[in-house]
DNA sequence: ATGAAAGCGCTAACAT
DNA sequence: ATGTTAGCGCTTTCAT
């Protein structure tokens, strides 16, 4: 068995109390008795047991992260934000992945509760309702979805569509083809929110295409849709739509940038890594992870009456070479390789 | 607060020890009083807490995963492999991000001893003695890395290379290059010792290029040197490498397959969706998360004492298209698109 | 500045 | 079949 306080208390002749105060408020024990504490304990490498400590402060020092698919680059970099910030704060994170069924999410904010000091649900795919009728019992904080006023951090996907319009436009493109991620997705929402807007605003033309999977195959399943509505570029719900999509367009002999422009959306790391490097609107993956842990944080701080609930941050619109001018045909040669 | 066993054994006027038997051993009770307690514990939206009752039995229902790089989809995929059995064994995960810095990963598994029963450290860059110093407190499973008898699950990577060395072989290739992963890195460790003995067993000839970062940028520094070492074909480290020298080749102007064939390890997601997509030895990567849960889980069993420490999975070559027949000048005009 | 004692929520003997 | 008691490892009054 690994040492507990009281083998320490003994090993350094005093009380569980002293080891206890030595350990957490140092400047409540003299100095002496501290060095010895402190030397004792780590010559028995006693590591306190934070379940035991949690039974009493009621704080476990410990968060919950539920995502749709960890596996999923998106997720995966917000995982990342979430576990670094949270490891600064030292806490450590539960995990839970709900395999994108909303389902799931619910009973895992139930099961985790009890061993956490909050929870960050991170894209829940559930109903407003459902998400709302969550007891009070630990904080929740949701990340890329805003539901009532439950702390949350999004990101501005329609300020991220104004910049993909509006670069497109810049670009001579005068009608705009979107393929749509999942109807229950706020972020899509969101985006279309914008797009619609932008669209007005550039007076430029929008062929939405339907609902597509978020996935690869979604992509290449609208491609040929796109083709058909005479738009010029494309915006896809995210980068492995766009993914998709240049697929199915290359495999009909339409080349991008030249015959089509292609915009992604989150500039998943692969988007810089392919032929030719993706367009696409970043979102500040880690940052919105982290900036979760804060929110989440300050509730917990503040025992619930924290002051900024919501916080926005920005996209950003990366130009790499999907994007070109309009039509081929109008397109003076281009001089450099 | 939320509701506690007492409230539920007041309630059902019975005992905690009802309660908690009616709950844990049901066999145990009186099925009346058992369907009474079982009603008003949901009634009461109780869900015991494990950190008390870890306390006492010593288990905590938790497993710890440590990774380098959460965002490296070799290792999310892992995660979610991990997660998903872990979950089907009713156990939480804890999730830790080495962020790549070997020293992190004593530390924080000595963090992480005191909540699980478990830990699973996956591909670990530190050396073999401090892997093997760690304590007998809590149960360690090694995944992708064998150390002493510590329990471990790996892939046959050395099968793997036997495969890609062979069907380049078959392909007409005389000339392999591999551009190697980090030295610290046992999967490439395995992946040399392969190398060399199919290089030898097929009469083939290797050019090993020295070490490269396992990144994106580490393949587009490595291709230069490739395409210097007269190699017809060259085997990367892993997939995100193979992409980064596929870019480098192109820009130098070598079409792949036809002027250079390109094998990457991992398969990857991202593999597939390419263009052209990669040729690349398969890792089971869930299977194996699955499987290093299910080795801890009967160490932990067993308590100890379990018959197979080790369990080696099999890789598996994928054929895509950037592989082809040695020197296009030799090949067939390809008949179809 | 330190110790003694109580108790967090739960389970596991030990009664009955 | 159920209740009583003790105690897991720790922090926190309350004394001293």
């Amino acid at each position: 068995m690994a040492a507990t306080i009281r083998d320490v208390a003994q090993a350094a002749q005093v009380s569980q109390s002293t080891v206890s105060r030595a350990l957490s408020t140092p400047e409540l024990v003299n100095p002496e008795t501290r060095a010895r504490v402190v030397s004792v304990a780590r010559r028995l490498g006693y590591e306190p047991n934070r379940a035991a400590r949690g039974l009493i402060t009621g704080r476990t020092g410990n968060l919950g992260l539920i995502v749709p698919d960890i596996a999923n680059p998106f997720f995966s970099a917000v995982v990342k934000g979430v576990q670094g910030a949270a490891r600064a704060a030292d806490y450590s994170v539960f995990i839970a992945d709900t395999d994108e069924e909303s389902e799931s999410e619910i009973g895992l904010l139930r099961a985790l509760s009890k061993q956490v000091d909050g929870i960050i649900l991170c894209s829940p795919r559930a109903p407003d309702d459902e998400l709302e009728a969550v007891g009070p019992g630990t904080p929740v904080a949701l990340m890329n979805r805003r539901v009532g006023d439950r702390p949350s951090v999004t990101v501005d996907n329609a300020d991220g569509m104004r910049q993909a319009v509006e670069h497109l436009a810049a670009l001579g493109h005068r009608r705009i083809a979107y393929v749509a991620g999942p109807r229950t997705s706020w972020s899509n929402s969101e985006r279309e929110r914008g797009l619609h807007r932008s669209i007005a605003d550039t007076g430029t033309d929008l062929a939405h295409l339907g609902y597509f999977p978020p996935q690869f195959d979604g992509g290449v399943a609208a491609a040929d849709l796109v083709i058909a509505s005479g738009a010029t570029a494309v915006i896809a719900y995210n980068d492995v739509v766009a993914l998709g999509l240049m697929s199915r367009l290359s495999a009909r002999g339409v080349a991008v940038p030249e015959g089509m422009s292609v915009v992604g959306c989150d500039d998943i790391g692969m988007s810089s890594m392919t032929h030719p490097a993706l367009t696409t609107v970043a979102v500040p993956k880690h940052e919105a992870g982290r900036a979760t842990v804060g929110l989440l944080l300050s509730v917990l701080a503040e025992g619930g009456a924290a002051s900024a609930l919501h916080r926005e941050l920005p996209t950003q619109l990366i130009v790499r070479a999907t994007t070109g001018v309009a039509r081929a045909s109008d397109r003076p040669a281009d001089g450099h390789s």
